[in-house]
DNA sequence: AAATTATTTTACCATTTAGTTAATTAACAT
DNA sequence: ATGTTAATTAACTAAATGGTAAAATAATTT
Protein backbone atom coordinates (compact mmCIF):
# COMPACT_ATOMS: atom_id res chain seq x y z
CA UNK A 1 0.00 0.00 0.00
CA UNK A 2 0.96 3.38 0.00
CA UNK A 3 2.75 4.27 -3.38
CA UNK A 4 5.52 6.56 -3.48
CA UNK A 5 3.97 9.84 -4.31
CA UNK A 6 6.03 11.28 -6.81
CA UNK A 7 4.42 8.20 -8.88
CA UNK A 8 0.68 8.71 -7.80
CA UNK A 9 1.46 12.44 -9.37
CA UNK A 10 2.60 11.05 -12.27
CA UNK A 11 0.22 8.61 -12.58
CA UNK A 12 -2.93 11.45 -11.89
CA UNK A 13 -1.62 13.44 -14.68
CA UNK A 14 -1.31 10.24 -17.07
CA UNK A 15 -5.00 11.09 -18.48
CA UNK A 16 -6.08 14.03 -20.30
CA UNK A 17 -9.79 14.27 -18.21
CA UNK A 18 -7.68 14.95 -15.93
CA UNK A 19 -5.32 17.00 -16.61
CA UNK A 20 -8.27 19.15 -18.49
CA UNK A 21 -10.23 19.22 -15.07
CA UNK A 22 -6.79 21.01 -13.48
CA UNK A 23 -6.53 23.03 -16.13
CA UNK A 24 -10.03 24.32 -15.62
CA UNK A 25 -9.59 24.51 -12.13
CA UNK A 26 -6.64 26.97 -12.63
CA UNK A 27 -9.47 29.73 -13.10
CA UNK A 28 -10.84 29.15 -9.93
CA UNK A 29 -12.91 26.97 -7.94
CA UNK A 30 -15.63 24.65 -9.48
CA UNK A 31 -18.29 22.50 -8.55
CA UNK A 32 -18.09 18.51 -9.95
CA UNK A 33 -21.20 19.40 -12.45
CA UNK A 34 -19.28 22.55 -13.70
CA UNK A 35 -15.90 20.42 -13.80
CA UNK A 36 -17.95 17.95 -15.73
CA UNK A 37 -19.83 19.38 -18.03
CA UNK A 38 -17.00 19.63 -20.83
CA UNK A 39 -16.73 15.62 -20.76
CA UNK A 40 -19.27 12.98 -22.82
CA UNK A 41 -18.90 11.39 -19.40
CA UNK A 42 -20.97 10.23 -16.39
CA UNK A 43 -21.28 11.90 -13.44
CA UNK A 44 -19.32 8.72 -11.17
CA UNK A 45 -16.65 8.43 -14.12
CA UNK A 46 -15.89 12.55 -13.24
CA UNK A 47 -16.30 11.81 -9.23
CA UNK A 48 -13.64 8.47 -10.06
CA UNK A 49 -11.03 11.55 -11.66
CA UNK A 50 -11.44 13.56 -8.80
CA UNK A 51 -10.60 11.08 -6.62
CA UNK A 52 -7.84 10.12 -7.70
CA UNK A 53 -6.68 13.49 -7.89
CA UNK A 54 -7.61 14.05 -4.24
CA UNK A 55 -5.70 11.52 -3.65
CA UNK A 56 -2.40 12.90 -5.72
CA UNK A 57 -3.20 16.05 -3.56
CA UNK A 58 -3.79 18.07 -6.35
CA UNK A 59 -7.41 18.87 -5.63
CA UNK A 60 -8.71 20.10 -2.56
CA UNK A 61 -12.70 19.55 -1.82
CA UNK A 62 -14.95 21.40 0.68
CA UNK A 63 -18.46 21.63 0.71
CA UNK A 64 -21.11 24.57 0.34
CA UNK A 65 -24.79 23.20 0.68
CA UNK A 66 -24.97 20.49 -1.62
CA UNK A 67 -22.36 21.44 -3.46
CA UNK A 68 -18.62 19.85 -3.38
CA UNK A 69 -16.37 22.17 -4.78
CA UNK A 70 -13.07 21.61 -6.03
CA UNK A 71 -10.14 24.02 -5.90
CA UNK A 72 -6.06 23.54 -7.48
CA UNK A 73 -3.82 22.21 -4.98
CA UNK A 74 -0.17 22.76 -6.93
CA UNK A 75 1.99 21.73 -4.58
CA UNK A 76 2.85 18.01 -5.64
CA UNK A 77 3.80 20.26 -9.51
CA UNK A 78 6.72 21.60 -7.49
CA UNK A 79 8.20 17.85 -6.55
CA UNK A 80 7.44 17.09 -9.91
CA UNK A 81 9.66 20.32 -11.41
CA UNK A 82 12.31 19.42 -9.42
CA UNK A 83 12.19 15.97 -10.57
CA UNK A 84 12.29 17.47 -13.94
CA UNK A 85 15.33 20.02 -12.52
CA UNK A 86 17.66 16.81 -13.13
CA UNK A 87 16.71 16.28 -16.38
CA UNK A 88 16.47 20.07 -18.05
CA UNK A 89 20.38 20.48 -18.82
CA UNK A 90 19.62 16.94 -21.24
CA UNK A 91 16.51 18.14 -22.85
CA UNK A 92 17.92 21.85 -22.97
CA UNK A 93 21.11 21.23 -24.58
CA UNK A 94 21.43 21.16 -28.45
CA UNK A 95 21.46 17.82 -29.80
CA UNK A 96 25.32 18.09 -30.67
CA UNK A 97 26.29 19.55 -27.24
CA UNK A 98 24.30 16.58 -25.57
CA UNK A 99 26.21 13.90 -27.33
CA UNK A 100 29.84 16.18 -26.27
CA UNK A 101 28.17 15.96 -22.78
CA UNK A 102 27.30 12.24 -22.49
CA UNK A 103 31.03 11.85 -23.79
CA UNK A 104 32.50 13.85 -21.53
CA UNK A 105 30.69 11.88 -18.50
CA UNK A 106 31.53 8.58 -19.97
CA UNK A 107 35.41 9.88 -20.28
CA UNK A 108 35.30 11.03 -16.69
CA UNK A 109 33.81 7.58 -15.41
CA UNK A 110 36.78 6.13 -17.23
CA UNK A 111 39.36 7.96 -15.66
CA UNK A 112 37.72 7.23 -11.89
CA UNK A 113 37.58 3.71 -12.63
CA UNK A 114 41.77 3.60 -13.11
CA UNK B 1 -5.63 3.58 -30.43
CA UNK B 2 -2.78 5.70 -29.71
CA UNK B 3 -3.22 7.79 -26.54
CA UNK B 4 -2.25 11.33 -26.46
CA UNK B 5 1.90 11.43 -26.14
CA UNK B 6 1.83 13.29 -22.66
CA UNK B 7 -0.08 10.84 -21.51
CA UNK B 8 2.01 8.42 -22.66
CA UNK B 9 5.03 10.21 -20.74
CA UNK B 10 3.69 10.86 -18.04
CA UNK B 11 2.39 7.04 -17.89
CA UNK B 12 5.77 5.86 -18.19
CA UNK B 13 7.22 8.24 -15.60
CA UNK B 14 4.43 7.16 -13.55
CA UNK B 15 6.58 4.20 -12.00
CA UNK B 16 9.67 4.12 -9.90
CA UNK B 17 11.29 1.29 -11.71
CA UNK B 18 11.15 3.15 -14.90
CA UNK B 19 11.81 6.47 -13.02
CA UNK B 20 15.28 4.83 -11.56
CA UNK B 21 16.29 3.32 -15.27
CA UNK B 22 16.33 7.02 -16.46
CA UNK B 23 18.22 8.40 -14.26
CA UNK B 24 20.74 5.37 -14.57
CA UNK B 25 20.64 6.12 -18.04
CA UNK B 26 22.29 10.00 -17.46
CA UNK B 27 25.71 8.70 -16.58
CA UNK B 28 25.38 7.08 -20.30
CA UNK B 29 24.39 4.28 -22.54
CA UNK B 30 23.82 1.05 -20.97
CA UNK B 31 23.10 -2.50 -21.74
CA UNK B 32 19.52 -4.18 -20.29
CA UNK B 33 21.18 -6.33 -18.12
CA UNK B 34 23.13 -3.62 -16.33
CA UNK B 35 20.02 -1.81 -15.95
CA UNK B 36 18.09 -4.53 -14.45
CA UNK B 37 21.50 -5.04 -11.87
CA UNK B 38 19.77 -3.01 -9.05
CA UNK B 39 16.50 -4.28 -9.43
CA UNK B 40 14.78 -7.16 -7.34
CA UNK B 41 12.74 -8.44 -10.51
CA UNK B 42 13.14 -10.79 -13.38
CA UNK B 43 14.98 -9.79 -16.84
CA UNK B 44 11.25 -9.95 -18.72
CA UNK B 45 9.99 -7.50 -16.53
CA UNK B 46 12.87 -4.88 -17.20
CA UNK B 47 12.19 -5.55 -20.88
CA UNK B 48 8.50 -4.87 -20.49
CA UNK B 49 9.65 -1.29 -18.70
CA UNK B 50 12.34 -0.83 -21.53
CA UNK B 51 9.21 -1.10 -23.62
CA UNK B 52 7.08 1.25 -22.21
CA UNK B 53 10.27 3.98 -22.22
CA UNK B 54 10.66 3.28 -25.79
CA UNK B 55 6.87 3.82 -26.52
CA UNK B 56 6.78 6.91 -24.50
CA UNK B 57 10.14 7.42 -26.38
CA UNK B 58 12.24 8.32 -23.52
CA UNK B 59 15.08 5.50 -24.11
CA UNK B 60 16.50 4.58 -27.65
CA UNK B 61 18.04 1.67 -28.41
CA UNK B 62 20.46 0.34 -30.74
CA UNK B 63 22.35 -3.33 -31.57
CA UNK B 64 26.13 -4.14 -30.25
CA UNK B 65 27.02 -7.93 -30.61
CA UNK B 66 24.41 -9.84 -28.42
CA UNK B 67 23.20 -6.46 -26.37
CA UNK B 68 20.74 -3.83 -27.18
CA UNK B 69 22.03 -0.86 -25.52
CA UNK B 70 20.01 1.59 -24.43
CA UNK B 71 20.66 5.48 -24.19
CA UNK B 72 17.97 8.74 -22.71
CA UNK B 73 15.93 10.37 -25.79
CA UNK B 74 15.24 13.04 -22.92
CA UNK B 75 12.55 15.28 -25.43
CA UNK B 76 9.21 13.97 -24.49
CA UNK B 77 10.30 15.55 -20.95
CA UNK B 78 10.17 19.02 -22.80
CA UNK B 79 7.04 18.55 -23.96
CA UNK B 80 6.07 17.87 -19.82
CA UNK B 81 7.84 21.07 -19.13
CA UNK B 82 6.21 22.99 -21.21
CA UNK B 83 3.01 21.48 -19.83
CA UNK B 84 4.02 22.85 -16.34
CA UNK B 85 5.05 26.01 -17.62
CA UNK B 86 0.68 26.91 -17.16
CA UNK B 87 1.22 26.15 -13.99
CA UNK B 88 4.38 27.45 -12.17
CA UNK B 89 2.65 30.37 -11.43
CA UNK B 90 0.65 28.25 -8.86
CA UNK B 91 3.46 26.65 -7.12
CA UNK B 92 6.24 28.64 -7.15
CA UNK B 93 7.54 30.02 -4.18
CA UNK B 94 7.61 34.13 -5.52
CA UNK B 95 3.46 33.40 -5.68
CA UNK B 96 2.75 31.81 -2.46
CA UNK B 97 4.55 35.32 -0.95
CA UNK B 98 2.57 37.29 -3.45
CA UNK B 99 -0.62 35.53 -1.98
CA UNK B 100 0.51 36.59 1.39
CA UNK B 101 0.97 39.67 0.26
CA UNK B 102 -2.73 40.42 -0.72
CA UNK B 103 -3.76 38.94 2.14
CA UNK B 104 -1.97 41.18 4.19
CA UNK B 105 -3.45 43.59 1.84
CA UNK B 106 -6.70 42.22 2.44
CA UNK B 107 -6.65 42.10 6.12
CA UNK B 108 -5.53 45.87 6.68
CA UNK B 109 -8.97 46.92 4.47
CA UNK B 110 -10.91 45.09 6.48
CA UNK B 111 -9.30 47.30 9.38
CA UNK B 112 -9.58 50.05 8.00
CA UNK B 113 -13.21 49.68 7.16
CA UNK B 114 -13.82 48.87 10.71
C1' DA C 1 28.95 -27.92 -33.93
C1' DA C 2 27.94 -27.11 -29.10
C1' DA C 3 27.73 -24.24 -25.21
C1' DT C 4 27.23 -19.68 -23.26
C1' DT C 5 25.52 -15.06 -22.75
C1' DA C 6 22.09 -11.41 -23.61
C1' DT C 7 17.68 -10.53 -24.45
C1' DT C 8 12.96 -11.21 -25.97
C1' DT C 9 8.59 -13.67 -26.58
C1' DT C 10 4.81 -16.38 -25.00
C1' DA C 11 1.45 -17.68 -21.90
C1' DC C 12 -0.25 -16.96 -17.75
C1' DC C 13 -1.99 -14.44 -13.33
C1' DA C 14 -3.53 -10.81 -10.01
C1' DT C 15 -4.46 -6.11 -9.50
C1' DT C 16 -5.68 -1.63 -11.07
C1' DT C 17 -8.03 1.46 -14.13
C1' DA C 18 -11.68 3.73 -16.59
C1' DG C 19 -15.89 3.40 -17.64
C1' DT C 20 -21.03 2.02 -17.13
C1' DT C 21 -26.02 1.77 -14.82
C1' DA C 22 -28.78 1.77 -10.81
C1' DA C 23 -29.37 2.95 -6.15
C1' DT C 24 -28.29 6.11 -2.27
C1' DT C 25 -27.19 10.23 0.43
C1' DA C 26 -27.41 15.17 1.32
C1' DA C 27 -29.08 19.69 1.12
C1' DC C 28 -32.35 22.78 -0.68
C1' DA C 29 -36.97 24.45 -2.40
C1' DT C 30 -42.07 24.08 -2.45
C1' DA D 1 -43.78 16.10 3.44
C1' DT D 2 -42.34 15.89 -1.42
C1' DG D 3 -39.71 16.70 -5.02
C1' DT D 4 -35.44 18.43 -7.13
C1' DT D 5 -30.57 19.05 -7.62
C1' DA D 6 -25.74 17.64 -6.58
C1' DA D 7 -22.83 14.19 -5.85
C1' DT D 8 -21.40 9.65 -4.22
C1' DT D 9 -21.52 4.63 -3.61
C1' DA D 10 -22.21 -0.06 -5.20
C1' DA D 11 -21.89 -3.57 -8.39
C1' DC D 12 -20.31 -4.77 -12.55
C1' DT D 13 -17.30 -5.04 -16.96
C1' DA D 14 -13.42 -4.70 -20.26
C1' DA D 15 -8.94 -3.50 -20.88
C1' DA D 16 -4.36 -2.28 -19.19
C1' DT D 17 -0.49 -3.02 -15.98
C1' DG D 18 3.23 -5.28 -13.62
C1' DG D 19 4.81 -9.25 -12.52
C1' DT D 20 6.18 -14.45 -13.19
C1' DA D 21 8.27 -18.98 -15.37
C1' DA D 22 9.49 -21.34 -19.39
C1' DA D 23 10.71 -21.36 -24.13
C1' DA D 24 12.78 -19.08 -28.10
C1' DT D 25 16.11 -16.10 -30.64
C1' DA D 26 20.59 -14.09 -31.60
C1' DA D 27 25.29 -13.38 -31.34
C1' DT D 28 29.76 -15.01 -29.24
C1' DT D 29 32.99 -18.32 -27.62
C1' DT D 30 35.07 -22.69 -27.45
Amino acid sequence: MSIDSLSNTFAALADPTRRAILASLTTGEKTVSDLAEPFDMTMPAITKHLKVLEKANLIERSRQAQYRPCRLHPEPLKDIDEWMEGYRKFFEASFDRLEDYLEQLQTKEKNNEE
